[in-house]
DNA sequence: GCATTATGCAATATATATTTGTCTTTTTGA
DNA sequence: TCAAAAAGACAAATATATATTGCATAATGC
């Protein structure tokens, strides 16, 4: 499923999906791939992410088991 | 560096690693460098054992920015 | 209209997560 | 003590996350 917050906490801080790459080191491809719900980054990954954007990983990546 | 949160959940719920790692379908291997910090996960594998363990992300997995 | 930026998509290449198997060491309980 | 279970370590093989490149499309401002 497309991750709609991590979209959300990214415009919140008016960065592009490239840009954001570019503060966590990855490719552009990845960000996007991750919003698209394409992907199942690593730990490390999601750990970046949320240190870029100020959230912490239950903001961003979780979701609740079915 | 090693996941004692980790550990501990799982010690918690009086589970070995094989039958974590059982539970949420890996190898006992992985569970077990997860828990010595040898090894970066996938957010997929995260999920399944916070969904396991009645944890969340941060619970677990959370690390602070430097 | 036109140029620029942002995003999605696909193919191939590389890095690394994970498996499988085996062995050793530590813990635990009878 | 001793045996069994649990956990750590190591290497090789496989699966998959991620990089790279290139192209298509939508949105935006000039």
């Amino acid at each position: 499923m497309k991750n709609i917050k991590l979209k959300m906490a990214r415009v919140e801080h008016d960065l592009s999906q490239a840009e954001l790459a570019e503060l966590v080191g990855v490719s552009r491809q990845t960000i996007g791939l991750i919003e698209l719900g394409k992907y199942n980054p690593t730990l490390n990954l999601c750990l970046a992410i949320c240190h870029a954007l100020g959230k912490t990983l239950d903001d961003l990546f979780w979701v609740d088991p079915e």
